[in-house]
DNA sequence: AGCCAGAATGACATCGTTGTCATTCAAGAT
DNA sequence: ATCTTGAATGACAACGATGTCATTCTGGCT
């Protein structure tokens, strides 16, 4: 896939090869320009202009010939050349993890939706979870000269960042906080989440509860198994070392993980699984198993409620962080700032077994 | 929202360096250009230019100089003064219906993959099938000036994007054909897919099959439904038209439909729901039924397989069309093409029931 | 009549990059 | 020794928009 491509990375940038016959060779029409606007018009290019950006000092009838020639003509604005003239390009630059995780495409769709398109276009792009990756899609976004970044760190560091900032770019971590780099951040209530979860099973008489949880080098899952330990010790309920698994969401490692909670000499009663990854690949597993303990997921499925037993769980808010994110982009503030946005219980049904 | 406007607006701009030689005028970091590049490595810009462009037409020593300047400087190319000398911005627009409706997630994904991020730029929106909407987020995107326009249609007919077209836009619609325009399309086989599902259901047994479909008006409504009775004919079936059930995902249509169908006098024994949204209801609804109807759904659900009983769908496959409309907008025809992407029945079980 | 304020408009430089064309210089050909 | 050639480099003008500043033209005021 080259063609008008160049590959990115380190410099030389290759050339791109150009095929005449591409649908991408030269143009029929050259496009229309403020130039072209102005003679249809009878008027200086400067005075298209000001018509284009609305200046109020553009007498009627002027304004009139203009808006028609504009018309006629099919003009529309250079957004590249405003962005030369002007250092920013209008444009929100978005680096997530999967563009096509549902919870990272509804906070897309909050920015997008906040953006209010047109003006301000939204960009983006997969980290695909490899840190390069991540950095590759970060700079070159930063190439456009956007207005913002928001960015799902998984890179170590994001201090690649720092001469972007240096320039003015604000920058906002979403899920996780950055490394590296001093900058906002909107996160989840991972502890309350899972403090929400415990205590739901709880108080449906269980004492005995498992966490699967995700491998703790993350943070989010380094936040929520702290937050079951401290919530069960809030509970005075004891936390067998053994029931906490962390591990990548493989089927393997999840079957050892149940193999050994729901070990039939002593089975936990009640199962908290702390991710989607987790959670679909615990389910798919349960199906088989007699006796299925009680359940809590974190992190909502879209299809939970369709669900035999339904499944409960801690919805994330995706939505409302998208629009922390662009309250905190929209509104300066010397300080970086962290927010935390509230998770949502959402009992279906599969907390509620007896213990 | 007006961080950023408040940035586009008015002068003054980053013009703190007008004094250099004050202590005070302090590290407002301008982003460093070429010019900055050469005067460090002590060339001419333009060589700079070749640098970066990967000509070869520049000698050993005066590359590793100018490379270690560009690494020192922390310079990359301003990607709005390349495109406005260029014409093209190195980047793929994308209007979609919903960013978050994973299917066109999914496409997104799969382009933003063939794009080789990092060059080639994504910008996505959503048109919230609003057909003012889908142009003016289109028609923003393309005074981007894009490489590529990919587009969902819903308004009904995309001749705003002629003047882009005759400029050399290559536009490819998604899902559904633009009307209109002269552009390629990509789509699914609906014919195909449906008559796998009547296929499906006759093998097990099942004479009487109803049909949900969606609003007519919509392209992939028609033909699917076109193809259920296509289908239905092939294999000596009849088709009772009370039972071929069209209108909005909505749970008091949709429950209406599903009396008629399952009226206890007379009932379909199987069912064929025709979209997504249409199947959801559907299931909420068939939970409280007592006789089930066997069920094949047009278009995948992501716990399809956690259903009980499993789901039996036609699945899309969006990682082919995103690949599909990368491959149209790589290659030169001077024809528009369209393009049939296969869709695969998967069996999971509700489709099984004895009739 | 003379003057001025303010509204309306235009000329021009500029943003960072690349295409075009000109220049320099050394090596090989004559 | 001169000419040719090609490789290496640079000067300069675009690209399309906008900020600055200058100019023209009103009408209202003395």
């Amino acid at each position: 896939m080259s063609f008008w491509l160049a590959r990115h990375i380190p410099y030389p940038y290759p050339k791109p090869l150009s095929d005449p016959r591409s649908p991408l060779s030269a143009p029929l029409h050259r496009r229309p320009t403020m130039k072209d606007v102005a003679q249809a018009a009878g008027v200086a290019l400067k005075t298209v202009s000001r018509v284009v950006n609305g200046e109020s000092t553009v007498a009627p009838d002027t304004l009139d010939r203009v808006q028609q020639a504009i018309t006629e003509l099919g003009y529309r604005r250079n957004e590249g050349a405003r962005q030369l003239r002007q250092g920013r390009s209008q444009a929100i630059a978005m680096v997530v993890r999967d563009i096509a995780d549902p919870f990272f495409a509804a906070i897309g769709r909050a920015v997008e939706t906040r953006a209010e398109t047109g003006e301000l276009v939204v960009m983006i792009g997969s980290s695909h979870d490899e840190p390069a990756r991540e950095r590759e899609v970060a700079l070159g976004f930063c190439a456009r000269r956007p207005n913002a970044l928001i960015i799902a760190p998984i890179a170590k560091r994001q201090d690649y960042l720092l001469p972007e900032m240096a320039d003015g770019l604000p920058v906002c971590a979403v899920d996780r906080p950055a490394q590296g780099i001093a900058c906002d951040a909107v996160l989840s209530d991972n502890t309350g989440g899972i403090r929400a979860a415990v205590d739901h099973l709880a108080a449906h008489g269980h004492r005995r509860i498992g966490y699967l949880g995700d491998d703790p080098a993350v943070f989010t899952s380094r936040e929520r198994v702290a937050g079951f330990r401290a919530a069960m010790a809030a509970r005075g309920l004891q936390v067998n070392e053994d029931e906490v698994r962390l591990g990548a969401p493989a089927p393997t490692s999840v079957g050892a993980a149940l193999r050994t909670l729901l070990d039939p000499s002593d089975p936990v009663t009640a199962l908290i699984t702390a991710n989607n990854r987790l959670t679909v690949e615990a389910l798919r597993q349960l199906d088989h198993v007699e006796d299925r303990p009680a359940l809590v997921a974190f992190d909502d499925l879209e299809l939970g409620e369709l669900l035999r037993p339904g499944l409960t769980v801690v919805a994330q808010d995706p939505e409302a962080i998208g629009n922390a994110v662009m309250d905190l982009l929209a509104s300066p503030h010397p300080e970086p700032r962290e927010v935390r946005i509230p998770v949502t219980l959402i009992p279906r049904g599969s907390a509620e077994f007896p213990p």
